[in-house]
Formats: C-alpha cells, sequence, structure tokens
DNA sequence: TTGTAGGCGTTATCAC
DNA sequence: GTGATAACGCCTACAA
C-alpha cells in the first residue's frame, strides 16, 4: 500500500480547514475581540490593527464559523422558509427570488415543507425555531394567524399570501382581486357570459380575494354570478382536471372558464379536450400565476401575471428590513393580464 | 357565541422557549451528561434515570439546540444540497424526495443553488461546508469531479447524475443510455427515419450518455446517425425552442424529434407549431425525464420516466447510510418509456 | 453506570 | 481602542 498523500497546502487555505479566530488574532498580534469587532463592525479599531486583522485573514483563508457565531451571538444567519410543496414552480420560483436576495446578505434560506397540512406548518415551525434561525418568511397555508404568531414567537416574520397582524409580523399579498378582475373583465369583454370559476382552497385568502375579483367584474357587468358555475381544485394540475371533470358531469355549459392558478388551468384544458372541447375555440381559459408553463401550454395561456420571483425578491428584502430595524418596505407590481392564446371572442 | 378558546397549554410547553439540557438534568435530578447520553444513546444507563429523564424531556417540551449540538459535537444535523435551479420542475421533485428522507432522520436540507456555474458551485460548497453540514448531496453540475472532490474535504459526498471516485464520494446515475434507447426505439418501430436529437450540455454525463443511447439505437438499426439533425439547448424551454427553430432554419427535415429532457422538449412542441408542424401529426415527440408537465402538456407527451422524488430518495437514503457507517445502497428504478399522445406511427 | 471538567469558535460584558 | 473573561448549550474524555 502507497503512502498516505499528505494534503497539499497551498498556503494555508486548503478546502475543510478549521481556521479560527482565534488563529487569525494570534496571526496578527491582537486579541480575538478585536478581530471579532472587524468582523462585525461592533467597534471602531485603530485602522493598523485593522489592516493587520485583514491581511491575517486573507492569508490564512479565514471564514466565520456560523454554527459557533449562531451560539455565541444567537445569530445564525439563516431564515426559514415555509413553503407548502417544496416541487411545485410556483413556489420554486419564489425561493429562487428568496434565495437570491438573501445570499447577497450572507444568509442562507432554510427550507421546510408544510404540505398544505396544519400539524406539518407547526412542525415545520417548530423545526425552524429549534433551529435558531433569524427570521421566517412563511408562505400562507392552512395554519391560523394566531397559531403562527404564536409559533414565530416573536421571531422576524414576514408572512406572503395572507394578512397576518402582530408586532414583528409584516404581510403582503398581490392584489388577486384587482387581478382576478382583470381576467374576468377581459372574458366579458369577449362577450362571455357564463364563465366557470375554478376556485383554489377558500380557506386561503388568495383564493377568496380572485373569487371576490371575479364576482367584481361580474357585478360591474351587471350580471349575477350562477353558483352552479363554481368548482373547486387544489392548486394542481389533477385538481383542475377533476374539477372541470366535476362541471361538466352536472351538465353545465359555458363559454369560458376562469382558473384560480395556471396549473389548475392547465388540468382544466384536458378535461375539456377530454369531453371534446377545445381551447380556445369551445371554451376560453384564463389562469393566474404566469408561472413558466403557462407560456409554454399549448395553446399558451392567458393569465394574470404575478412575478413569484419578484413576490421572493421583496419577501427576503422585508426579513432583512426587518432583522436590520429598518421598516420593511415591498413595492409590489400591479396586476398586469397577459394575453395569449386560450382566450377568444365568443362566436356567435 | 362561546368565549374564546385559550390556547391549551400542554404543560409548560410554549413556542420559543429556551429549555436546555441542563434543565432538564436538574428536572430528572441526573447530571447533564446522562441526559446527552440518553439523547445520543452513547452509552448504557440504568431504567430508572432514563425514565426520569423522558419524563423531564416531555414535561419540560426540551428539544436539543442543533446549533450548540453543531459546535459540540462536530454533527450539525443537516446535509448539504447543491442544485442548479432551485425552481426547476426537475429539481423540485428532487428535492421534494430529499427532503422527504431526510426530516424521518431529523436532518434538515440546506439547498444551495450552482446556477449551471463554476464558480457558484464551488461557491456553494464553501457556504455548506462553512455551515459544517455533516454530508453532502450534489447534482450533476459544471464542476470537475476533482475540485468537487476537494471542495468537499472529506464529508460524506453523494452526487447524482456523474460518476465520481473517491474514498467518501458515492455517486449513482439513472440508466440514461438505457433510456434514450428506449425511446429512439420507440421512434424507430413506429417507422421514423429522421430524427432529430435535441441535446443538452455534453459536457453533463447524462447528456452524453442520452446522446450514446440514441446513435445506440440507430446503430441497431443499421442506420447512421446524421449530425446535422443534432442540436443543443440549455435544458429549459426557451432552450427547446431555440434549437428546433435552429434545426428549421438550416432546412433539416425529420419525422421525429427526441429531445434530452421534457423541459426542451415543451419548447420544441411550440417551434415546431410555429413552423405549422403538428405534434404528433407531422412530427412525433419524445422527451425525457417525465416531469409533471409532460403529462399536462398539449399532447401529452410520450417520454422516459425517471422519477426524480425517487432519486432524492435514494440520494438521501445514500448520505444517511454513509453517516451511519453503513455502506451506500441505492435501488434505481429501470428505465422506461411512458407512451402519451405526441409520437405516432410515420405516414407513409 | 454516573458525574465533573474542559472545550467547540464566537460574541458580549467588563475593566483598563 | 483594546484585551481578558464569561457565557452560548451541548458533547466527551476522564475520573470515580
Amino acid at each position: 500500500m502507497s503512502s498516505p498523500k499528505p494534503p497539499k497546502k497551498t498556503h494555508s487555505v486548503v478546502p475543510g480547514q478549521t481556521v479560527t479566530l482565534e488563529q487569525v488574532a494570534a496571526h496578527a498580534g491582537v486579541s480575538p475581540s478585536t478581530v471579532s469587532r472587524i468582523l462585525n463592525g461592533t467597534a471602531v479599531v485603530s485602522p493598523a490593527k485593522k489592516a493587520a486583522v485583514e491581511a491575517a485573514i486573507q492569508e490564512l483563508g479565514f471564514r466565520p464559523n456560523p454554527v459557533a457565531r449562531g451560539l455565541a451571538g444567537g445569530r445564525t444567519m439563516s431564515i426559514g422558509v415555509v413553503t407548502q410543496i417544496i416541487s411545485s414552480p410556483f413556489y420554486g420560483e419564489a425561493l429562487l427570488g428568496i434565495e437570491e436576495q438573501l445570499e447577497q446578505a450572507g444568509y442562507v434560506p432554510l427550507i421546510v415543507s408544510g404540505h398544505w397540512r396544519d400539524v406539518d406548518e407547526r412542525k415545520a415551525l417548530q423545526t425552524l425555531l429549534a433551529r435558531r434561525v433569524d427570521g421566517l418568511i412563511v408562505f400562507a397555508g392552512r395554519l391560523s394567524a394566531a397559531d403562527l404568531l404564536q409559533e414565530a414567537a416573536g421571531l422576524p416574520l414576514v408572512v406572503m399570501g395572507r394578512q397576518v397582524q402582530g408586532p414583528q409580523a409584516f404581510s403582503f399579498s398581490f392584489d388577486n382581486r384587482k387581478g382576478a378582475r382583470l381576467a374576468t373583465e377581459h372574458l366579458l369583454a369577449q362577450g362571455h357570459r357564463r364563465i366557470a370559476f375554478v376556485m383554489g382552497d377558500p380557506v386561503h385568502d388568495d383564493a377568496a380575494d380572485r373569487y371576490q375579483g371575479y364576482l367584481d367584474a361580474l357585478a360591474a357587468a351587471g350580471l349575477a354570478a350562477d353558483p352552479a358555475l363554481l368548482t373547486q381544485g387544489d392548486y394542481t394540475e389533477g385538481g383542475g382536471l377533476l374539477a372541470i371533470t366535476h362541471l361538466l358531469a352536472r351538465g353545465q355549459s359555458f363559454s369560458a372558464v376562469f382558473s384560480c392558478n395556471d396549473q389548475m388551468a392547465i388540468g382544466a384544458a384536458h378535461g375539456l379536450r377530454r369531453h371534446g372541447l377545445r381551447v380556445p375555440d369551445d371554451v376560453s381559459l384564463v389562469g393566474f400565476d404566469d408561472v413558466v408553463l403557462a407560456r409554454y401550454a399549448m395553446p399558451p395561456l392567458t393569465t394574470v401575471r404575478q412575478s413569484m420571483l419578484d413576490m421572493g425578491h421583496q419577501a427576503a428584502k422585508a426579513v432583512l428590513d426587518q432583522l436590520a430595524g429598518r421598516p420593511p418596505q415591498v413595492q409590489l407590481p400591479a396586476p398586469e393580464l397577459v394575453v395569449r392564446d386560450s382566450t377568444r371572442r365568443l362566436a356567435r
């Protein structure tokens, strides 16, 4: 057997190394506290020592240990993120936005899924708290606002898609009602009168708001909403397929469908097709969110643009703001209808 | 109306609390080390004390602090995961699988994106190492195997989609070559002879392997591959669209397209449609992966099933195995062709 | 089997 | 400004 080759020391920068702050201090001829102060900007130090320390850090390739920092200072430089289903393109885009934004500030997202289940969300929050995350970003789920606030236990909290009032809670939503109204008005303007609505779980504010926007548009046009045209799904393609199938089985007739999100819209398109109804020739279809697949659906889906990437950015910015003691601010884009090929004027 | 129900306090369990191991020890009348031993199964303790400690843990609602554990014991109970793009449905499904599996073992994934960029992957690994993750799961990226191994610095490492040899590295791939051969054979069996291939970046083993499978099938049928029918994309819908557009611009004629992944296949379908070519009437189309959108594409996409959820499970199991000192084992499903509606017999 | 003591790498609180 | 000196919450020899 050959002799084990010693790890080549590039200077002293070796991956997996364990250069400590103490070593840096020794190397620079100062005390550990001084190094710490320079690292955190906690106090003013003399330029000379500062330079020496910075040189030592460079030379030794020192990186502060977040774990130790977490224990000592209580800051882990990580933000807990509660999504519902990590594999969903909807959440995926938002997570990307969050990650991008946090990275710049040296934070890392700790992502845990709630699976749309009360207990799982609660467990997720507890896991995150146990891990001592510095802040929380939560996507609207099933947990009550009160429970959410209680579990968050005073940590900076940003909630997307639901209003939550609390001392350190900041919540914001896309203007779902307006967006849904836009979508419905578009269909109305094309002459559609019997517009089916595929709702999400009304427990969620966004689903309820979008339904409200649909009603708004109908009312403004002097139309009454036909409850028989209302159906519900679980935000997935399969759910949309099921919902539209039920509607058709009930023998309802309609010339357009407005779905609470793109994924269900795409499922609905399949359901319609199975019943010999073509989109948009026989039935116009509008989604919501404008996830990537909306553009590549066949036909490309008319939808309401809600950039989840942007929402993710905003959410991350908001926690970061709270962490920095700044009042969180978000710049939400106005709802915008993206007209593609899944809608057309009602042939009379 | 009834009075607001007070949050049921289960004993003294309050979210955000900070019950320490020391308090548990005091409560149970034993030393901290004993509690620690019980928690970790490090040594045998008397049943009596064990019971007392467990009762105390229950009553106080104690949860060990992973941060402190990480500092003291060197185990953070977190696994670093390097994906390329977190928002991609492909990675999303795998992440879901990883998360599910890790959760059962009390581990949490720390997900960082490499964005298909050498530098970002390296940085991702460094971030993960700095955070003292206990193990690493890496999706094939652009970083060389040597660099990968060096950055991983001896940590248990599981690599998916690329072969990496190393003392503590374990890598596995789906049988891409076989899968691609299956897909191509399917098209050949339907009479197609001019089959375009939309490749991914050949730097990646899976892309290269799938191309090889395509060549295998062609060769077995006594056909030569026409280089003019080869095009390349970046795994996204947009990339597939572009790739097929280039191919058509070059004036190539073909009756079928095999795409390296589903997303590019869907983009390709759009490109074909724009040129007045219908799928499958004019051109048959096969994808690879069988992500959710394949089923809901229009027409539903014939593809090679590769359950990323399962791959995620396997990867997580493999790191867990390594962590437990067991030799990692994975059970990979055999490639399977899922025939849907995007392919049809060549009309002659 | 069980307890004591020291240490993991930083930050924070004191004095100087 | 700067440096000792405690924590932070847990693990792990070592001793008993």
